[in-house]
DNA sequence: TAGTTATGTTACTGACCGGTAACACCCGTT
DNA sequence: AACGGGTGTTACCGGTCAGTAACATAACTA
């Protein structure tokens, strides 16, 4: 009995719904095991079987592993340009209820039982200075401050910047620490945060 | 001519300063290299020819690169806390001194053209979390936090804990950032820092 | 000086991993 | 029925790396 036998079939099966194409399998495998595991421990090899397919499909859509994590971090960084399209379209003309949704997903980020810290973070960590990867990461990240500062310049906060900046640090600070510092301070980040909107100075 | 010579020449000669025994410089020569390229892509021979030393010595005195690494943390741990002691006994009745005075490290810090993030949260985010340099890890920086705690408490913050999760997430954020977010909201951390200490709310 | 301990040297193993070749197979299209 | 693109399978290469064995040599001590 061939193994190709077998998934073919599953594939064709009627009781089982089709699998989406090799690549996105692939792709949302690296995320899982990319974030759980780290991107040096984990191997190709172990990526494709996860993703029920094997090493020369997953060549077939990277051309190495070094481009697949750059594809990983691309992925990563469009999902999150997302929340904040979808922020924009939901309160398209509130800034400040805008804001109190971000802090909103921010709270649920902070307390999902699976945070392991910013993945894009951690990869930037793994990733020598000159990869690829690290553009997209690098970038990422000024948008998401780029986006702070615009919602604080509309809600009219004296100093967006400086909130903005304040506001990017807390975050960042409370996803890495909840992997290495105990979730306290992370806990108590969402408060402070609040806070911190509530009573930063503001223009009329 | 054999290299062992050299070495040992190298040694007794008058000119020349003796080397500091191989332990030493296998952990200092670790610390610069684990901290610059990550604890994954840096290898035990790589780490033992530019501690001018080979393999054989490393593993008499790491029995693995596991070990190495949990030795590395500890080092990393213990240079961390003599700061702390070095300010305790500084200023061993002016709390508020104290605290000034770790800003001010903290922006020596921020400041350093070297700067690739905190060590220790870098290796974290590196090794799986059973791995025993995390125990270190982590209880080094609940020791930070509670050091900062007690700081606020003896300068009579209204809310110790609560600022000292602050200031906690800002160093923490500023440091991962100066990484991977671009040092602009990093080296915008010190002054939050100073405004946070001279406005957050006190007795007396 | 003899003996012991720490270190240097060389060479090796065994495992893993990134990447490729060659071929067989399935499926949709024409 | 023939074709072609996407996929599965197997086997392999070359390199790297953690870890070890065995022996030689230095440094320190008694």
């Amino acid at each position: 009995m061939n193994k190709a036998l077998v998934e073919t079939r599953r594939k064709s099966d009627a009781g089982e719904k089709p699998l989406p194409p090799p690549r996105e399998r692939i792709l949302a495998v690296a995320r899982d095991l990319f974030y759980r595991h780290g991107l040096h421990t984990v191997g190709v090899e172990l990526i494709a079987e996860a993703a029920q397919t094997n090493k020369m499909t997953l060549y077939r859509h990277f051309k190495s592993k070094d481009e697949l994590v750059v594809a990983y971090a691309r992925d990563l960084a469009t999902e999150g340009d997302r929340v904040w399209e979808r922020l924009a379209a939901e309160y398209p003309d509130n800034p400040e209820k805008r804001l109190a949704a971000w802090v909103d997903h921010v709270e649920e980020v902070l307390t999902s039982r699976y945070e392991r810290g910013c993945a894009l973070a951690n990869a930037a960590v793994e990733l020598q200075p000159g990869h690829p990867a690290r553009a997209v990461i690098e970038e990422y990240k000024q948008r998401k401050r780029e986006h702070l500062v615009k919602l604080f310049e509309a809600s009219r906060y004296r100093n967006p910047e400086v909130v903005a900046d304040e506001v990017f640090l807390l975050f960042e600070g409370a996803r890495i620490s909840i992997q290495c510092g105990g979730r306290g301070p992370a806990l108590r980040a969402v408060q402070m945060l609040r806070g911190l909107l509530a009573s930063a100075a503001r223009d009329a």
